[in-house]
DNA sequence: TTGACAAATAGACTATAGTCTGAGAAATTA
DNA sequence: TAATTTCTCAGACTATAGTCTATTTGTCAA
């Protein structure tokens, strides 16, 4: 890396650090991007250099989601358990870090930003991590005869991630006023209740 | 009602009929306001005495959602039906007037108004004639002894709420592809499964 | 070393939703 | 009917996200 890309990235770290900060103290809707440049000392030229919009920034730390699955996740996951115990544990931690560490309004902010037509949707890329571990550990439920196998591992997949979007988006509309960890366990209960033999 | 109101209420109906029917044409976020003031012969007063925001609009409409539910869906129900065949047609037909008479780029609208945090939200009224539906549908299916009673009928519909938010989200974010009643269907029957004895 | 090129940034400008103020007309009151 | 109040609307104005153009500055090849 050459001295101009480090400038630059030190200029998107600033921005982001700062667009944060300011997002968790008073809320995305009431910051504005001239805010963030002032107080980064920075520019609206460097601003949309780094980021396609100002929800962007929010995305850029929702997919380090993904990564969570990833490495933190996944690997706490016993493959000796069953599919369905495995599936709640992942989707109990998810939420807890949903909960915890990214908070709804940071939810609100990208579900809102998802539903514009202009941009291409992150939710709607297939090969995001989040839907092939949801796939493997469906595979692995039908394996284990576990679940029904009238449907495919793909229905399953899609059945959950409406479970999650439906709860939340409620979780954002009541500006996380319920506890996800338990309403997402009690949903699940019945969800998976449907998909088991 | 005097003249005065006659003429707000004319106004009130010209913009509305001249938006909506913008926003058919070429999708909500490409009609502008001043396009629909300049449509209507009206002025940005006008609109906003009569709106409280351009999504506004196309909220009126998705209003109307309930009396249909009231009015044309819940008499088509025979109540010597099981519960889970009446919630069954229920959430059939509601997807098919969804699907029909609203739209996606309706739903889209509205579900990105409703995670503004300025504004109230419309979903979050309790006492919204769906909510009242769903709650006596699962009532009687305790009370026929179809449903699991280890769970409160509130919270039974809270389940289903969400169930139709996660699939009426993802349906806007798919822009319409996919058929809203064919999944919707595939989904109640998960968890319908998880609900029941 | 220098000249061409490309990347990063500054900041003026645009588009558009929404606010605010005042004026005129209708309703109400005396 | 005259005075007063209130509702509806016109349109100028504001706030703010995002675009566009010019400028600077680092990079790289000759």
């Amino acid at each position: 890396m050459n001295l101009r890309q480090q400038k630059a990235l030190q200029t998107k770290r600033k921005i982001s650090k700062v667009a944060l900060e300011l997002f968790n103290k008073k809320g995305f809707s009431n910051v504005t991007v001239d805010e963030i440049i002032e107080k980064t000392g920075t520019s609206k030229g460097a601003f949309y250099n780094h980021f396609k919009s100002k929800h962007d920034i929010f995305l850029e730390k929702f997919k380090e989601i993904d990564n969570f699955y990833v490495d933190e996740l996944l690997p706490k996951l016993d493959p000796q358990e069953s599919a369905k115990e495995k599936l709640k544990k992942f989707f109990f931690m998810q939420m807890i870090y949903i909960e915890k560490d990214l908070g709804w309004d940071v939810i609100r902010t990208i579900y809102e930003n998802e539903l514009n037509t202009e941009r291409e949707s992150f939710f709607l890329i297939p090969d995001r991590p989040l839907y092939q571990i949801l796939y493997s550990l469906c595979v692995d439920g039908q394996k284990k005869g576990e679940f029904r196998e009238d449907l495919t591992p793909e229905q399953m997949v899609t059945i959950f991630t409406r479970m999650i979007r439906g709860i939340l988006y409620d979780w954002s509309i009541n500006k996380g006023e319920f506890s996800l960890k338990g309403e997402q366990e009690a949903l699940f209960d019945v969800v998976i209740r449907g998909l088991m033999k």
